[in-house]
DNA sequence: AAACCGTGGCG
DNA sequence: TCGCCAAGGTT
């Protein structure tokens, strides 16, 4: 134990020393923490530190986020990925402002009911912005536990995240619990890093198991990688005078409550007569004619790979076709929260 | 419990 | 190039 106090007492000093200043560190508010935290998470500094800044200004209190629609915080949104964690915020900003005053409880328990936030979210306001002794296990935490102590249990199973919990949580400096939280993950961040990490200069060069057996690129362990899907998304830009045709996606898919053109998707990288079934659902007895065709791109996903491609299609505009999908002045697009594809088909089209 | 859910940078 | 993985959470 007194090998633990100790290097916890380590972490803090080394963090006092080598912490980056960034904005969610200038105050402990809550809203603001939590803002940080659901924005970082899967998600570098560098990609998110310019959303963290936007969605404050565009909404500095929670009650200037709660009150805003879904549709323009997916807007805000755009290109972070992961929308689910928008969506789940939006709708815990509205419960804490209408169900709690406006306040975030001030204890782990309460914290962890809200949607989108888990274990680590919840770990980390209490601890931030509440002081209060709970650790963080996140993506730094297991690396710099598992080559710390020598740990070979896989972090991605069940057994491994309660064990490196239990030991974050002995490891805890229980007056300082929110530096000691950043102070791990910094220096995860910095200085154990997943490849080549600075072992040379590291404070626990003389004490890491890890490194005294030469073996610390193979911690932390893993037990596996999920195997790829690929799907095939045949978009239909139809040109239809000044007026073009959107699709929201409502459905548990992927870029949930995201709007896209409208899409016929396939098995394969089908040809164009392949399509002639799912062109006829959208345009049934109307007349149309193909344009053009672009060639396939691919968007990677963590767990799908995306081959898309798009259909150029001329259509003479009537009222009322196409009723199922969303009808838009081509100028008006950009308002539509969307998914990478399209942003950068519509950067293309020069709309 | 294992799948699902984005995007970008790095070696 | 391509697999890894980044302040995870939900179903």
């Amino acid at each position: 134990m007194e090998n633990l106090k100790a290097i916890a007492a380590d972490l803090l000093q080394w963090y006092t020393i080598n912490k980056r200043t960034l904005p969610w560190r200038e105050n402990n508010a809550p809203y603001s923490v939590w803002l940080s935290e659901i924005i970082l998470q899967q998600t570098r500094i560098n990609q998110g530190l310019s959303y963290y800044l936007r969605f404050l200004e565009k909404y500095p209190t929670i009650t200037h986020f709660a009150n805003a629609s879904e549709d323009d915080i997916l807007k805000l949104w755009q290109g972070l990925g992961y929308y689910s964690r928008a969506r789940n915020m939006h709708h815990t900003a509205q419960n804490i402002v209408n169900q709690h005053h406006e306040n975030f409880p001030k204890n782990y328990s309460e914290l962890l009911k809200f949607k989108g936030v888990g274990e680590y979210t919840a770990a980390a306001i209490a601890s931030i912005s509440f002081n209060l002794p709970h650790a963080v296990v996140d993506g730094n935490v297991y690396r710099v536990l598992s080559r710390l102590f020598a740990i070979s249990t896989p972090i991605d199973t069940t057994e491994g995240k309660k064990t490196f919990k239990e030991l974050a949580n002995q490891l805890i400096d229980k007056d300082y619990p929110g530096d000691y939280n950043q102070a791990i993950m910094e220096f995860g961040a910095l200085q154990c890093t997943p490849r080549n990490p600075d072992c040379d200069s590291c404070p626990f060069r003389n004490r890491c198991v890890a490194r005294q057996t030469n073996l610390v690129d193979q911690f932390p362990v893993k037990v596996g990688k999920q195997k790829i899907k690929h799907r095939y998304f045949n978009y239909l830009l139809i040109d239809a005078g000044q007026k073009t045709f959107l699709n929201k996606r409502t459905k548990s898919d992927i870029w949930k409550n995201l709007y896209e053109f409208p899409v016929i998707e396939t098995d394969h990288k089908a040809e164009v007569t392949e399509l002639e079934e799912g062109l006829l659902k959208f345009f049934s007895n109307l007349d149309f004619e193909i344009n053009g065709i672009s060639p396939w791109h691919k968007q990677v996903l963590s767990h799908q790979h995306i081959h898309y491609r798009f259909i150029h299609i001329r259509t003479c505009y009537k009222k009322n076709m196409l009723s199922s999908l969303i009808k838009v002045n081509k100028k008006d697009i950009f308002n539509f929260a969307v998914p990478k594809p399209i942003e950068r088909e519509l950067e293309r089209l020069n709309w």
